[in-house]
DNA sequence: ACAAAAGTGTTTTTGCTACACCCATGT
DNA sequence: ACATGGGTGTAGCAAAAACACTTTTGT
């Protein structure tokens, strides 16, 4: 790997990938280690090619951690506040982190670009834990999926930044539903619930939900699934073309 | 006026404020006229300071307009798709504009610099129209309130860009009005609901309306305002503190 | 007395919740 | 037959919309 081009990028631009992975009946975050500094937490997150437009370069991060392909990414906001412009407690981890990094690739000027202040363009993203084949990134040691609750201490606001994007996903979970294609080709309506009860962290019964469900009209009703569970088989749904 | 410090800014980024005028049950949009090229119509905008958070940046370009401070303003998007970056059909023009323009102020890095690809932000405001004491930026001829439904072409994404904000005041706006100190001190139901009405651009009966603003439960009523016309005096309302 | 508009009360509708009940399936 | 979970229908409640009516004000 060669240099690292700073001037391939926007500088003092960045994006930060909230994504959320369901898998038994749980949300989680992932979140990377960073390989230099001890216990230094971060968000997946990236720069933003000259070339590239800023969805593009959510997708392209989300692709390069999780190897996912055309995944409903959202934007929710962009964090810019004075704390990200000095007296940060993590620049100076990071400045000597990487210095003892590699240094045929990140060279003084190129430290300097990415330490210096940054404003970053939070999306979020819902995927399936199942699909995902994990690739650590640059700077990263390893990535985790953690539950929401049991989040670590993060770089900068990263701590806040998913606590919006949580705030964000829960907003009108109807309407992007489809998009995640999260669930299988053909589901019941409990998976349905289950992923509902996970985002939510919240119950809820299940004739008020199909009802509620139903009424949103997206769904087509296809056979039964026997499990070969002694009760009544359920009935399989599919998302309207 | 001395030179232009690109380095004082943040490259590649810049803050569009989307004010929303309010005056005579109309609902209007603060556009300039940029003062290089003919009919070239713009959101008035700025460039983020090395040394503030991007709330204040907005804040200050929202200032530097209308005079206007306290002012509530709503962060709703980033725009940085892939029509910003190249063929923008206004870039020749700003250049050559620019070129024209102040050379003490602007020489050839700076013009690089500004006609650049950039990434926006965009923030929103609502605000008195008759408090607001309109000043040019930099780049302007002159600035002007035009109703939504009237909008010229704008350079670059700015007609949706002024879609996206008028979405976003809809929403919620109950929650946001003590925030605009839109309304006088002391004010009538009626002109809340001619208020949203405009927002909206549709009729609201007043008795339901009347019922889910003090539902609200942020009004205490005050006196009646006698107008001399010849009908009941309306009660006068201010906000809860 | 009357016109104009403010304000209040009542009914209707709607959407959500809670409860009760019936149905299919495999042992 | 029966335990297990799936599915449906009805009653209850509260918020919102629609409708009808009374009150105040100046001419």
């Amino acid at each position: 790997m060669g240099k690292f081009n700073t001037e391939d990028y926007i500088a003092q631009l960045s994006i930060d990938c909230v994504i959320f992975g369901y898998k038994n009946k749980e949300l989680k975050v992932l979140i990377s280690k960073l390989s230099y500094g001890d216990n230094l937490w971060s968000l997946p997150g990236g720069y933003i090619l000259q070339t590239e437009g800023i969805d593009q370069a959510a997708s392209r991060i989300l692709k390069e951690r999780t190897g996912l392909d055309n995944i409903y990414l959202e934007q929710f906001r962009a964090f810019g506040g004075p704390d990200r412009i000095i007296g940060s407690e993590f620049r100076d981890l990071v400045r000597t982190g990487l210095r003892n990094f590699d240094s045929n690739r990140f060279d003084d000027e190129a430290i300097d670009w990415i330490t210096s202040r940054f404003v970053c363009i939070g999306y979020y993203a819902l995927v399936d834990l199942n699909k995902v084949e994990l690739r650590i990134g640059e700077f990263e040691e390893f990535l985790k999926w953690v539950s929401i609750a049991e989040l670590p201490n993060m770089t900068h606001d990263h701590n806040k930044i998913v606590a919006a994007a949580h705030k964000a996903l829960r907003q009108n979970l109807d309407e992007k539903l489809i998009g995640f294609n999260l669930l299988p080709e053909e589901f019941t309506m409990r998976e349905v619930k289950e992923l509902y009860e996970a985002v939510y962290d919240k119950e809820f019964p299940m004739n008020n939900f199909q009802k509620k469900i139903l009424g949103l009209n997206v769904l087509e009703r296809l056979g039964k699934k026997f499990t070969g569970a002694q009760n009544r088989a359920p009935y399989l749904y599919r998302f309207k073309k």
